[in-house]
DNA sequence: ATGAAAGCGCTAACAC
DNA sequence: GTGTTAGCGCTTTCAT
């Protein structure tokens, strides 16, 4: 059978499909009897609008992109996908996730981005975005909004936590347990575009500073693409290896992932370090496997972060101008069983 | 600036619009060098086709549900989501995850669904559908896919995993390792409509009598709904607790999922238990948590489940039937260290 | 190979 | 309050 439409709906309840239209909106200026009438008939003719038909007429899509780094299933982007699709779906919004694998990906987004008609918000989760690209932002009709995004430059929007304080506590923690030596730990297997990277580093080498270190007394290990993703626990042998090989070994490691702590911390014990005896390992994001693995962590809750930037797409949408567009999400550590006093050097 | 239209093209390229039409989409029966003079004058305006616009007139939207129980974040949905996306994404189809949060979001959906022409197809993933919703899939026009539903009615298509055949060969391990006494673990606070559950556990139960389990020897820890997720360690002194007040203590232990086997673990050991020593313990799925606690477990590929519900979806779609159209996915034991012999009871 | 024109189903003036 | 009507931007016969 064909589809139902507007026209069924107004010839079953006697009426004309604008007044379908505005009863079955719930718009004003619409007897109440008459309203009821069109409900009655919508229902039995089990009527539902074209989401296609009433974009093109009212030039609205409801729709939203959500841009994600690399994959959607990952701790990150899947909990603040969960918090954006939360508060827009219940406005009736549909929540498309576009999935940015290579940095082509990212730039044919944004060449068809500014006239493209096809989305009414665009939220950019996790992006480094280039200059040229947030010209084009700047130029664009339809808000943007950022999630964890090193900047707010260009954007009319966003909610992030502050990576760099978050670090520089983490280095304070240490360092009030008597951690001299420390070393920082990027993830392997770094995405192009993935940004939080560079912030918490820098955060970690500042706040070493701050607290006395000499760059001699700090240790970073890049990150290095090898084989196998960051759950492979090949990954880490090379990277204890590292930190066995230092010139000072370190007793303070900040990870930049959960994961990767995690994963770290079991290689290290396989390789006989107590911790948090001999070497303390605080980790970030405050994942389930920080809280399964006795992980300390630095704790963030994407999924408010992920909510408080669709609000504000919401109202950006709406017109309005956010009375604080640019929010910063708290952070807290958590210690769990990988931290304590560093121990007496045997000088 | 108004958006720009496939007239603006036309007019810029000296061409109607229907050739613009034809040109862009790739038809045939358009002069090559028209051709390239429309895609010349489209890249130069930057125009990109209005999504709605041609929704509307060709009777596809391009779009597909993808209902979800609870959660998009939850490793298993995380996961399916992302390689239906993969697939689906790179045909040009927005995938568009609903989230059913209670029965009556799921109500609404299938209500609604009959006359929608919103979506292309609708993928249904862990879902147990009741008889009325089995009836309306039956006269739908949409094509309707399931993944890792608990049977294959209704649908058109389906991927999913051997839920029961899986926990027989978890409990034949046990069995095999010398275990007699026998118990299963539901996951706490369940959805209302995951479906995995029942089938995992009837699959332990069977097994268990096959391989000469009397009934006594069996302790079944039901899910019970308590305060905090499934994250939380409370949860678990209370199973732990009906694991040592049964009346024979189990060896073997299947839990439901993962998460929850990681949990029980932790806090078995913590009361001194220890494993895999005195009782052995298998979860299921096979998550990175698996991994890094070095769980023994049983291995599923939710992103290829995804791919392959997705695929079919795709030829549906484009009016073909496949097939096979009901996939059954491979599931596989992975060892760790969480498995190992039944000690001889102290009789 | 290309153009003209009739919709697709709905919304938003504008009239009554 | 309610009806009429002109589009929204595209696809698709049907001519040419």
């Amino acid at each position: 059978m064909a589809r139902t439409t507007i026209s069924d709906v107004a010839e079953a309840a006697g009426v004309s499909v604008s007044t379908v239209s505005r009863a079955l909106r719930g718009l004003d200026k619409v007897n109440p009897d008459t309203r009821k009438k069109v409900e009655r008939a919508a229902e039995r003719l089990n009527f539902s609008f074209s989401k296609s038909a009433s974009s093109l007429a009212r030039g609205k899509t409801m729709k939203v992109a959500v841009l994600l780094p690399n994959e959607i299933s990952g701790w990150f982007n899947a909990h603040a996908f969960e918090g954006i699709y939360e508060v827009l779906s219940k406005q009736g919004y549909d929540v498309i996730p576009n999935v940015m694998w290579e940095q082509r990906d990212l730039d044919r987004f944004f060449k068809a981005l500014p006239n493209n008609q096809n989305v009414d918000a665009v939220i950019v989760v996790s992006f480094d975005l280039d200059d040229d690209k947030k010209r084009i932002l700047s130029e664009l009709t339809v808000p943007v909004i950022g999630v964890n995004t090193p900047t707010d430059d260009g954007l009319d929007a966003s909610a992030r936590i502050d990576d760099f304080a978050a670090m520089r506590s983490a280095v304070r923690l240490l360092h009030s347990l008597g951690h001299r030596n420390l070393a920082y730990i990027e993830q392997p297997v770094v995405s192009p575009f993935l940004c939080s990277a560079e912030i918490r580093l820098n955060g970690f080498r500042e706040a070493a500073r701050e607290v006395g270190c000499r760059d001699e007394d700090v240790l970073i290990v890049p990150s290095v693409a090898r084989a196998g993703g960051p759950g492979e626990q090949e990954e880490y042998s090379g990277i204890a290896a590292q930190l066995l090989s230092a010139p000072v070994r370190p007793t303070g490691i900040c990870v930049e992932h959960d994961a990767c702590a995690a994963a770290l911390i079991k290689e290290l014990r396989r390789l006989g370090w107590d911790i948090p005896g001999e070497v303390s390992v605080i980790g970030f994001d405050d994942s389930y496997i920080a809280n399964i693995t006795g992980l300390t962590t630095i704790h963030q809750n994407p999924v408010e972060t992920g909510r408080q930037a669709a609000a504000r797409a919401l109202s950006l949408m709406r017109g309005e101008c956010p009375s604080e567009p640019y929010a910063i999400m708290p952070t807290s550590m958590v210690l769990r069983d990988t931290t304590g006093p560093a121990v007496e050097s045997e000088a």
